[in-house]
DNA sequence: TTGTATGCGTTATCAC
DNA sequence: GTGATAACGCATACAA
């Protein structure tokens, strides 16, 4: 369990280096770190010799002990098969990339134990911030770091009780002009399809946002569907009454003097998924239910813009996910320098993408 | 640059711990690695109450360099936008959890840039082993990993040089299957459809073993249509290109005494897509060309099944991605420990999932 | 310009 | 049972 590894063999050291190039640990060190002035012309070859002969290569982790800081950030990911944070992850890699950290990526695959366990783990490895896109549970689990301890910038959500910068999307913009759009295509029941929003500030936000935007417009008839994806018996009963609620819909269009071509083609019923896996929930279910028309008896408009959502003529509200992730290590980059402003927020804009969802 | 990190207080060490429970350093040590039974109950007691106090963790870096081994192993992702990969890193987590292992994810974006530099930058760390789903462009930029530097398990894909265990799917057996699967569904015009294959292993086996199981057909009209997906003018022209093609076959097909109707709603041409990325490129492009209805002009099949295939109803060969990633970690976690077994191939079966794209 | 000595936080060796 | 003390690989104050 503790001998150390047979696997590979032992690395050289900088002191190898030193024997081999007939020198001080120093000078050598002195080399690595770019003080290349202070070194004479020989020197400096035989060192360059010697590295190259042995392969040698700075073991960071005696590195970061000895300086204090090992240039380690930690990326806490609630869910990477969720495509936004694979663009949120990139823009992250991007930031780091230029300002020189090397992002641990921990996956929490939306287990709470396993959020709690990263963070744990980024501790002890002694990382000098993390980015956190929170399962968004409890602020209990995610203690040691904000405040008074290390420091995190969160992503796209905020966490009760926890002080910390956060970068998201501007939620309220991004609804209002969502929401807008589907009532000037015409769609006069708009349901706000959204996983259990209380303990996720993105979801409760734009939930807020949907129903403060629909007061301008008081013909449509708004209301919030909650849906949870984990449980699939759940999700399906979920999805079947409200797939009989649009029936009921389009019937009622029918009874007040419409032709049933007309409902059948021109739907009236929107759906606005509060965010990409919703949407793919969504789109299966009615695909599995009414083959590849389903189109033709609802819309469906969705926050984030994954790749499918091209394919399926899905409209969606694109996050500027790649900026969110760059400006998150920007942000953090200042704290860890010790910049001591209080906790900032940071709003970024969404993009309204229109398709044939959402056409009548 | 090289002070150290302002933003968080410092942390306590094994020394302030010892102090505080009036000790020495021995006794916390023993403590922290599970030598209880050598402890008096009260020593255990005070040491139990000062961790406690000081809220301390023991730092693995420091751990790390003293024993000579610091449970890390990196996992090199070739892209993290394919969710073949994402589900594979759900293998190397669950299996890095079970053997005590962290990963260090590290993304390579499709730049060979960055594999080389994180490949490098893994070797600095001192990481006990790597997990590489390479891009596949040459061995050297693999050089420091493999035979005999540090241990290396491949996924997905071999490197022509570099000798090492490799884990993936069975593509003979999975591709033969598919195309009897096809032929069997009728149809007599079968276009693989493969990003350049040269340099990628599991490309080039895939599309030998498609011409192999096509020679059991000879009625079957097939071949190989390589794209690129990287560049999008290059794609638009040859998928423009390929479409055309398939609108020739039909023709030719009209001429040949069938109705205009049987050819439209009768395809006789299959695409067989040698990836996720591929499908989805086509897809996307037929649906863009065609509208909703494409798949009455062409069938599709692709190797593997990403969550929109099930959407968009295309048939799949799903590979057994968890259990690949979980035996990478499996087969590393023999060589770390010094297994000298010469490299294996581990090949692990895929599973035909039949959706509307492949009926007629 | 170059080298020596000390310490980062931990574990291992050896005394007591 | 317990506790000094010496490494691990590196960086740095200081000396030469």
């Amino acid at each position: 369990m503790n001998t150390p590894p047979s696997g590979a063999p032992r690395r050289a050291t900088i002191s190898d280096v030193a024997r081999e190039a007939g020198t001080g640990k120093t000078s050598i060190s002195r080399y690595l770190n770019g003080e290349l002035s202070v070194l004479s012309p020989q020197l400096r070859a035989r060192i360059e010799a010697a590295i190259e002969r042995l392969d040698y290569q700075p073991n960071q982790m005696a590195r970061g002990l000895k300086r204090g800081r090992n240039r380690l950030i930690g990326m806490l990911v609630a869910d990477l098969t969720n495509p936004y944070s694979v663009e949120v992850l990139q823009g992250v890699e991007a930031a780091c990339h230029a300002l020189g950290y090397m992002p641990l990526i921990c996956h929490a695959a939306n287990e709470v134990d396993m959020e709690r366990r990263f963070l744990q783990l980024l501790t002890t490895y002694r990382v000098e911030g993390v980015i956190v896109n929170a399962l968004g549970v409890s602020e209990e689990t995610l203690r040691p770091v904000g405040g008074g301890g290390i420091p995190a910038v969160l992503v796209d959500r905020s966490v009760e009780g926890l002080v910390a910068d956060m970068v998201g999307l501007d939620n309220e913009a991004a609804v209002t002009v969502a929401t807008r759009h589907l009532v000037e295509r015409g769609f006069d029941r708009v349901w706000f399809v959204v996983q259990p929003f209380e303990r996720v500030s993105s979801r409760r936000l734009r939930e807020a946002a949907f129903h403060r935007a629909l007061t301008q417009y008081p013909q449509v008839n708004g209301r919030t569907v909650v849906v949870e994806l984990g449980d699939a018996d759940e999700l399906a009963q979920t999805l079947t009454a409200l797939d009989a609620e649009i029936d009921a819909a389009i019937a009622n269009r029918e009874t007040s003097g419409e032709t049933s071509e007309d409902a059948a083609t021109l739907p009236r019923v929107a759906l606005f998924a509060a965010n990409g896996p919703v949407a793919l929930a969504l789109a299966r279910h009615l695909n599995q239910r009414h083959g590849a028309d389903w189109q033709k008896r609802v819309a469906l408009l969705s926050i984030d813009d994954p790749e499918w959502a091209e394919l399926a003529g899905i409209t969606t509200i694109r996050q500027p996910t790649y900026d969110i992730g760059y400006r998150a290590v920007e942000f953090l980059h200042e704290r860890i320098d010790g910049a001591q402003a209080s906790a900032r927020d940071c709003l970024l804009p969404g993009e309204l993408i229109e398709r044939a969802s959402t056409a009548r």
